[in-house]
DNA sequence: AGCATAGATGCATACGTATGCAAACATATT
DNA sequence: AATATGTTTGCATACGTATGCATCTATGCT
């Protein structure tokens, strides 16, 4: 009495529906060549049985899974979660779905290949890399991979970021347009795009002010690294009159720091700005002012260059940067005040 | 030349090691019968072509798809992030992987037959329900279901919660034990059981003072639900002098609402007391007194049920409820004051 | 009516793996 | 040496669906 999970194939449909179960498979194949009325017959007999489409069994033979492998590392970055409710809505749309990885990172490679275990049409990397060997048997594989919130050159796999030098070079404008003097930057973790970028556009924009960056400690994109770089940035000398930091989430430790342990007021006597816009910068005890990431064009480009690249292998890897915006909230303070 | 993706299947290994294709199998079967020395020989061919067995073929034909379906909505809630976190590595760690859908329930029922045709061995709902024809025909299918953070009478999905009610009375009689004497309430969702055994746990705390609660208003689960809720509570005559409100995400807000827009001191005018200890209520502006959820353990009971009921089905559903734990932090004032 | 054409349908096979069964082999026992 | 026992191995088949091909039906055209 071996108890195999009895569920109804596509032969018990057919047999009720007095037809092949050629006839049952195409009534559920869109476009196929079925007849409205045997079409009708059979998803009555479907709908009596209670049966759908083995999606398991179709992949097998249509070497399309329909299912795109995520890896995540970093969810306390409300950034992160965020992200992925959309991508899954965005996916759950097209008729694709979502299999989460999540990693503390380091794992990656060992990750990847359980992904493709899955036979998955392709991979989003959200604040993840894997190594390049890697990504190059994907290409190989026909899988197409997203680097998310990612550039990277000579990849084989297709980025999509927003335009984190613009941004920088946003902060840099705007603070110098507010006087500020002494202008300093709270890094992320040191290899990614994004923290560089960032960095990169600010220090340019400052440039272009006639400025330079007044202090640089790292946060390495966590709360409590943020706290600290934002302690050790304040303790020797005059500390700066306005920080960047590299994204929202260390800026809300940092604005913690601030205010609570070197009793600053903000932006009376420090401006900050964050990125990514994040929905907790919009809480009332902060009122970050920030650069907004537009996530959901970001998660829609990625869908769609999947898409595009699960229908068309060796479609070349596209990279796509879009466009930043700033948000002015109250942690920037509004008055020039004229220089010493 | 249909470019079938030509991946290396069991045969190709099985040439390269001069073995059958069952062999190739059974090498990959942990506790299958093949001698130790074709073994290795087996997974050097394998480890040359970069073989590895296709799951979806694998799934066909055990029945088992080593995927979990898992639903959540309300990611606002940075509790459900940190749930899911816990949930794909718990599932990681054992061989299982997590197929994510999510939803702005409503459509519960129609996502549902959509997981079901990837044969999941297993299904969690996160703050969600679904119909309970639904939920009859997935036990009936032999799908173990997961209601996590709910509870529910006579389902057949099992249920994994905390004791919500433990903590409900553990905020009142730190409250009544503070001296406090208006005490109110701010609900969640009425129809969800978790805001209502809190609430219910929280009364039956205050009864047992020989206190009533002295407001009440819903939130609804969200922040600007909640904010109205505490600008309303406060509107009429004298404002209660505590407040617990059923979960930290809106506690926040409260908070919020109390400082900004009433201009309220925190806990010299008003004890505030949430409910879950998501990772906010420690950041520095809030400081929030709470109650935690033992997020991991109670992932690791839902795990540890899951798979006991897969590898048994007819196995009953269970209920099962961790017992909560008061985060004293900073939101609910110490001098006991004397009644007036 | 005769023929061509398009549409509808069923048959048979393939996808990549797991596994019952029988055969082959190795080892221990008498 | 002969038998019994246990271990390895390969063969064949099954999982549930999609799809090329051939067959059959209906329709339109001359």
């Amino acid at each position: 009495m071996k108890t195999r999970r009895t569920s109804v194939t596509a032969f018990d449909v057919a047999r009720l529906a007095e037809v092949s179960q050629s006839a049952v498979s195409r009534a559920f194949t869109p476009g196929a060549a079925v007849a409205e009325s045997t079409r009708q017959k059979i998803l009555d007999a479907a709908k009596r049985l209670g049966y759908r489409p083995n999606a398991i069994a179709r992949s097998l033979i249509t070497n399309r899974s329909r299912i795109i492998g995520v890896v995540v590392s970093y969810f306390d970055n409300q950034f992160y979660p965020l992200v992925l409710e959309l991508l899954s809505k965005e996916l759950q749309l097209r008729g694709y779905h979502l299999l989460l990885f999540c990693t503390d990172s380091g794992d990656a490679d060992n990750l990847m290949l359980e992904i493709l275990q899955y036979q998955v049409d392709g991979i989003v990397m959200a604040s993840t890399t894997f190594s390049s060997p890697l990504a190059r048997s994907c290409s190989e594989a026909g899988i197409p991979v997203v680097l998310f919130n990612r550039t990277a050159r000579n990849s084989p796999s297709s980025t999509v970021a927003s335009d984190n030098i613009a941004g920088g070079r946003l902060v840099a404008d705007l603070l110098c347009a507010r006087g500020h003097r002494r202008m300093a930057f709270i890094a992320g973790l040191e290899d990614t795009s994004t923290s560089r970028d960032r960095e990169q556009g600010f220090l340019q924009g400052l440039a272009a002010h006639g400025q330079r960056c007044y202090a640089r400690t790292v946060g390495n994109y966590h709360a409590e690294g943020a706290a600290q770089a934002a302690l050790e940035m304040f303790s020797r000398g005059p500390g700066p009159d306005a920080v960047f930091i590299a994204n929202d989430h260390m800026a809300i430790a940092v604005m913690d720091t601030l205010r609570q342990r070197l009793k600053l007021r903000i932006p009376a006597d420090v401006s900050v700005v964050g990125f990514d816009d994040v929905p907790q910068a919009a809480w009332g005890s902060y009122d970050l002012t920030t650069v907004r990431q537009p996530a959901q064009r970001m998660i829609a480009a990625t869908v769609a260059l999947l898409i595009r690249q699960v229908g068309d292998r060796q479609a070349p890897p596209e990279s796509v940067v879009l466009p930043v915006e700033l948000v002015m909230r109250g942690t920037v303070r509004a008055a020039k005040v004229t220089p010493q």
